[in-house]
DNA sequence: AGAACCAATGCAACGGAAGTGCATTTATTG
DNA sequence: CAATAAATGCACTTCCGTTGCATTGGTTCT
């Protein structure tokens, strides 16, 4: 608990107790999340608040955010090592077609690719879709 | 001009007077286009139409669709050799932070990833973003 | 402790984009 | 020419992201 409270002071951001829980409740699952997502979970609490709590982790690098095609943005914690604060963190991500979750493949970064000339790439985005090895069963 | 009309016939689209000036002007460009930018050209035409005209021109294999990752959805006609009907070309696209338009780079493929166990990839997106050649004044 | 201040939260509303139902027009066929 | 189907136009809805402003709550300073 008190770990969550560090954590996001040590990013600059007051740990009132909304963060906390939505903090903890991102940390628990771990698949990315829409907005409308925390605020199911969280129906107390008012949309805009949810909105601006994930604004504001997302400026202080506490979560990344995700475009993973379904025309909803998603948020995911950024893992311990993650740099998106300084650079992107090219990882991939994945979207399940069944289960309609998205999750981040931390592991998999995005290859390199060759441009024509005059091309500069500042960034980089890279989803797969198919279905998720909780949906295929294996 | 008639061969507008024999390229629409050939994918089973009835080649109207609306749907040709689409066509058109969508070729004579060599960009991507979100519905907005339709609209733009063809003001006198309605929303609706041009919405419906993109969804069977990309329904029957001659435009296809393009997350972009700016939250509007783009339209580019497909190749000659585009086979996007039977399966996904998944060539690569562009965007331009500078000017804000997003190209299709047909030539460059996206690469194969492995993934985890139990993932089984359908369908890829590969979003690069940066600045484009006519911006880089190159 | 009380006053002053700033950050966080809640409420209301806006705007863009995608999408749908239904009426009307236009084209096609018999 | 009549009957039918397709295409277009109009109105409206929904979803998501976003902002302005009032209110609450916690910090700091005296």
């Amino acid at each position: 608990m008190k770990e969550i409270e560090k954590t996001l002071e040590n990013k600059n951001v007051r740990p009132t107790a909304m963060r906390i829980l939505i903090y903890k409740y991102m940390a628990e699952k771990k698949i990315t999340f829409a907005l409308t997502d925390i605020e199911n979970a969280f129906i107390k609490a008012d949309r805009t608040t949810l909105y601006r709590t994930l604004k504001t982790f997302e400026e202080n690098g506490i979560v990344h955010q995700i475009d993973d095609g379904t025309g909803t943005t998603k948020y995911a914690l950024c893992e311990l090592g993650c740099n998106c604060e300084i650079e992107q963190d090219l990882h991939l991500h994945f979207h399940c077609s069944n289960c309609n979750e998205t999750v981040c493949l931390t592991e998999h970064k995005i290859p390199h690719i060759n441009l024509p000339d005059g091309y500069i790439a500042e960034d980089a985005n890279l989803v797969l879709k198919g279905i998720c090895e909780k949906c295929s069963g294996q």
